[in-house]
DNA sequence: CGCCTAATTGAACCCGGTCAACCTTAGTGG
DNA sequence: CCACTAAGGTTGACCGGGTTCAATTAGGCG
C-alpha cells in the first residue's frame, strides 16, 4: 500500500538508522513547552507516540498553530538550518521523541545520504502541508477548514495505524483547533457543531468520527496531492468497513 | 554580512554546481503557465532573474497563491519527491530558469551530498516562508499582510543585490498581491493606500519604496527569525543610506 | 464540595467581501 | 493625431462571516 513507500515525515527505516546517527530517546509530559522559539538547536526530533504543536506567538499577543505534531512526524529540521528554532514547541498529550543531532556543515553528514533523503522528504511533506494550511487560513470558511483538519489528521493517523475504523482520538481543545485555523474557540464550536448536525462528522468527547469521508473531501478540497494514494486507498477502505458500521461505533 | 552564508534558496555555488548535474537552461516569456498541478515532473528550477508565482485553484474557482518565485529561489523540489507538482506555476515576468533533473531513488544522488543539502536548505527555506504566510493569512490584518509582504520582497531582493536604497521594481498586480494574501483586489487597493498616507511605503508605478522599516517591522511581526541576521544589517544599512535620502528618491 | 479548565450559547459589532461604477494607462489602428 | 479597446487601478455603498464580550453550563480533580 501507499504508506509503506517513502512517507510523509516518516523515517524510512527507524531503528536502524536512529541508532547509525546515535539518536537519544526523550519523554515529555502533557503541556509542557520544549522548545522556545529562538532557541539555540542542533538536534531535530522524531515523534513517536504523543501530539505536539509548533507555534509563535504575535507581537498583540495571539498565537498562530503552525501544524501539529502526529506520531510518526519530524520537527525540528529547520531549527537546526538556521542554528535556533523559528517556531516555539509545545507538547499536547505525553510522548517520546528520538533526538537526532546533525550538522549540516560537518562532512559526517556526507557519508549518510539516507539521513540526508529523510530529512528532505520531511521538509517537503511539511512544505506540502504548510501549503495547504495556507489555503485553509486564506480561502476556506471556517466549515471547510474544520473540514480540511479533521480529515487531514484523520488521514495521517489512518497512515500509522491509529484509527478505528472511521474514528480517532483527538486531544485537541477547542482553544487549540481555534488557534491552528485563525478562528475563535467560540466559532469553533459553532462550526463543529454545524458538521455535526450535518451528520459529516461526529464527536463524543475526544473521539471523532469521520462520518461521511466524501463530502468532507468535496468541500474542503481535500485531494491533499501528497497524500493522494494514501487518501484513495483510504477512502476505498472505508467505504467498505462502513457497510457493516463499525464496532468503534460506541 | 550574513546573505553571503548559506542562504535560502539560493544554491551555495550556482553554476558549478548547474554542470555538475547537468542543468539546463530554459528561457519563459511573462504571464505563462509553466508547470500545471498534477503534472508528471522530474526536475527542480533554479530562478535566475525573474518573477514567477505557485498556486492553485479551488473548486470554487478563487485562486490561492502560496508563494512568489523570486530571482534566486529554487522552486519543484516537492513536485520531484511526490513524482507530480503539487502546484501550478506560472511566470509574471519573462525569466531564465535552470532545470536540474534528479531521482531520490537514484544513487547517483548518494555521491552529491552537496546537491542534497542545498535541496533541504531550498525545502526548510520554503517551508518558512510559508509559515509566515499561513501567519499572515490567519493572524494579521490586511494591513499588516501588506507589511509583511512588502518587507519579505524587499529583503529578499536586497539580499540578492535588485533594490536601490529603500526601492525595488515590483511587476505584481494588486490582483496577484490579493490571490497571495487573500485579499481582494478592492482591499489591497484600499490598504496600498493607508499604507502610503501612512507614509509607510512608496509606490510610484511598479516602484516600491520601503519609508519606514522599522514600523512596517513591528506591526507585521516581521522578525523573520528565518532571515534574522540578513534583516538586522539591512536595517542598519537602511537606516545609514535613508538619512541622505538616497538618490532613488523618486 | 469547591476550583479550574473547557465547552456552549447569545447579542452587538466590524473587517473585509461583494457588486458596481468610473478612471487611468498603454497599446492599436485608422 | 485621435478614436477605440482592454487591463489594471480607484472609489462608494451595502452586506455577512467571524470576532468580541459576556454569561452559563459541563467535566476533571484536589
Amino acid at each position: 500500500m501507499a504508506w509503506n513507500a517513502p512517507f510523509p515525515g516518516r523515517l524510512p527505516s527507524g531503528p536502524a538508522l536512529e541508532r547509525s546517527v546515535g539518536a537519544k530517546t526523550i519523554r515529555l509530559c502533557k503541556n509542557k513547552d520544549f522548545l522556545l522559539a529562538g532557541q539555540f538547536c542542533r538536534c531535530a526530533y522524531i515523534n513517536h507516540d504523543g501530539w505536539l504543536f509548533r507555534y509563535k506567538i504575535l507581537h498583540n499577543g495571539s498565537r498562530q498553530i503552525v501544524d501539529f505534531v502526529l506520531p510518526g512526524q519530524i520537527f525540528g529540521i529547520q531549527a537546526v538550518l538556521f542554528r535556533r528554532a523559528l517556531y516555539s514547541v509545545a507538547t499536547i498529550t505525553e510522548t517520546s521523541l528520538s533526538a537526532v543531532a546533525f550538522d549540516l556543515l560537518d562532512d559526517g553528514l556526507d557519508r549518510n545520504p539516507r539521513l540526508l533523503k529523510a530529512l528532505l522528504w520531511s521538509a517537503a511533506c511539511e512544505g506540502a502541508m504548510l501549503g495547504e494550511h495556507l489555503i485553509d487560513a486564506a480561502r476556506r470558511t471556517a466549515y471547510e477548514r474544520l473540514s480540511h483538519l479533521l480529515l487531514e489528521l484523520f488521514v495521517w493517523l489512518r497512515a500509522v495505524g491509529l484509527t478505528e475504523g472511521g474514528s480517532f482520538h483527538m486531544p485537541l481543545t477547542q482553544e487549540l483547533i481555534g488557534d491552528a485555523l485563525g478562528l475563535t474557540t467560540v466559532h469553533v464550536n459553532r462550526t463543529l457543531r454545524a458538521l455535526r448536525e450535518d451528520k459529516l462528522v461526529g464527536i463524543e468527547g475526544k473521539v471523532v468520527t469521520i462520518r461521511d469521508f466524501e463530502a468532507l473531501a468535496l468541500l474542503s478540497d481535500f485531494e491533499n496531492s501528497y497524500l493522494g494514494d494514501a487518501v484513495r486507498a483510504i477512502r476505498d477502505e472505508l467505504m467498505a468497513s462502513d457497510d457493516g458500521e463499525p464496532s468503534a461505533g460506541s
